[in-house]
DNA sequence: CTTTATGCAAAGGGTTTGCATAGTG
DNA sequence: CACTATGCAAACCCTTTGCATAAAG
């Protein structure tokens, strides 16, 4: 299952590669930060050490198995990269991450971007919402 | 002048907090880190600390004096807030920084939210772009 | 004068790196 | 068996904090 894709990324299947590969895919679309999937793996018993849930996150990224995000507050948030594209919406209350996609939005965005001459490379929206009080 | 929206602030009017809201002022729409600041002001001869420099962009972020961006990388970027909002596109190729606003799309992201029974608190639209090859 | 702000150096949080050891193909 | 990956600890980068001194009202 996993092991092909890591064997398709051209990384050796290792244990600590299969383990946050796996994970990531059980918690799909969960957005975890490198620590928050080293607990999970320490605390369920596997022999892991940080540093290595780093670089194994950052390898999965160069091979784009994994999406990085930079939400606000210094910790970096990862999801496996589902090959579909949208923007993420964060309650600033729970802190729950919900994602969403707009063709609008999207079709707007290549627009200014030509305007001014240029062509989108990447892009990043994040909403910063609370619940509505009614 | 300056010293005006200090006391507005409610900032006791010192060496360092006019030097910095004076570099803004005059390096308008040029988003500085706290190190360039840091730097531009040390270049030139005044005597004030790195410390100090994240302490009044800290007080004038409180102050709404001014607005912090966390792009990409690690460091965060200040700019004057002019009021009007506004979002940006950074050019991958040349570091530039260049600002936007588009109403249709600030409707857009209103009305997701509230699809999904938000309202929005604050919001990051970034383009990462690169000079169109014609 | 009293109080708040500053500079410096040390501490912090997240992430990366060096190195000897362990694991893969 | 050769080579890459791992764990650990130390190093790093950006930012914050503690403290004695200096500046502001």
């Amino acid at each position: 299952m996993e092991t092909g894709n890591l064997r398709k990324a051209g990384l050796k299947v290792t244990q600590p590669r299969r383990l946050i590969l796996e994970l990531l895919e059980r918690r799909r679309f969960k957005h975890m930060t490198a620590d928050d999937i080293y607990r999970a793996l320490t605390d369920r018993g596997e022999d892991i050490g940080l540093a290595t849930v780093y670089r194994v996150l950052n390898q999965f990224e160069a091979a784009g198995l994994v999406v990085k995000h930079n939400f606000e507050g210094g910790q970096a948030y990862y999801e496996l990269d589902s090959g579909e594209h949208h923007d993420h919406m964060v309650c600033v209350q729970t802190g729950k991450v919900i994602e969403f996609m707009n063709e609008e939005i999207e079709k707007l965005q290549h627009q200014i971007a030509e305007e001014h001459g240029y062509e989108i490379e990447d892009h990043s929206l994040v909403l910063y919402v609370r619940p509505k009080e009614n």
